[in-house]
DNA sequence: ATATCTGCAAAGACTTTGCATGAGA
DNA sequence: TCTCATGCAAAGTCTTTGCAGATAT
């Protein structure tokens, strides 16, 4: 899915520039989920001319061409993730708490979800003419911590 | 998975007030994906005395509670939907337009995605200490329109 | 009666926009 | 060169908080 992703940039007909590169390499480097404002701290190590605005705007167009994913698990900020694609290394998805917001990661069954994932990914693209870039799902719930918390109130 | 949300209130200690009442109807009654002014609006008119403030709160407690679910598609404004359960009518998923945000609801193959969720479900919860209330399946792409756009821009 | 809930006003947090300067191809 | 990209400052939008008055049980 990502490829090299300044290939896909200069394919889209944008500039491959410093900033663009450093926050492309933070992405690539982190398993995390990222605010903009945490990217933006870890470009600023290398190049701290960046700017948060710069920060935003590139992940937008990241965003757009496919390459990054955002998501927002209801906590106010939206966090950005490479986008590598349903069968490489990394693919994963998501469980959360709707109390704290803790976000965990899982990679259980991703291979038998496959199967339905691009049946459903084949169907949709046709019936409602759409390129689909990329999927995710996420289970919601009380994490342990905070059922407890609920219980113990009631 | 939303019984009667009346009872569902009561059982969590919660106070039944005229507020909540029409919030709940308003989210019982439509197909849409509101948004909290939305939302505010459409109970307006039936109850002018609400406060916008009154709507997040209600809504954040509705979300704790697994009464409806908060999305976040990635324009600024999270939209809320009743929470029927995976089994129910009316459950479907999302296709989202990264450039324009447009969401088409889609409920092809929910039958079929149910096996592998309750099994993916399952482990989950036991392994990760989770009591999972619902789940969402998303895809992300670009939609018909913004495809011709952007490829007539390079 | 009293612990909860509500509405208003104000504050807060994240994100976007305008514009002049700088940099890639 | 010349269009596109960047950074700063300011503005914008959605959401949350504080608090006094109102309400459900």
């Amino acid at each position: 899915m990502v490829g090299r992703g300044e290939t896909r940039l200069k394919e889209s007909n944008y500039r491959i520039t410093r900033p663009r590169r450093v926050i492309l390499d933070v992405l690539r480097k982190t398993s995390d989920h990222l605010s903009a404002e945490e990217i933006y701290q870890q470009v600023y190590r290398v190049y701290p001319a960046i700017g948060l605005t710069t920060v935003y705007r590139t992940l937008e167009l990241f965003v757009q061409i496919g390459l990054v994913h955002k998501f927002e698990f209801g906590d106010g900020k939206a966090r950005y993730e490479i986008n590598f694609g349903p069968q490489a290394v990394g693919h994963h998805h998501h469980l959360v708490c709707v109390r704290c917001k803790r976000i965990v990661d899982y990679s259980d069954f991703v291979d038998q979800e496959l199967e339905l994932i691009r049946k459903t990914e084949r169907t949709l693209q046709h019936r409602h003419d759409f390129v689909i870039q990329n999927h995710i799902i996420e289970f919601y719930g009380l994490c342990g911590v905070c059922r407890r918390e609920v219980e113990r109130e009631s």
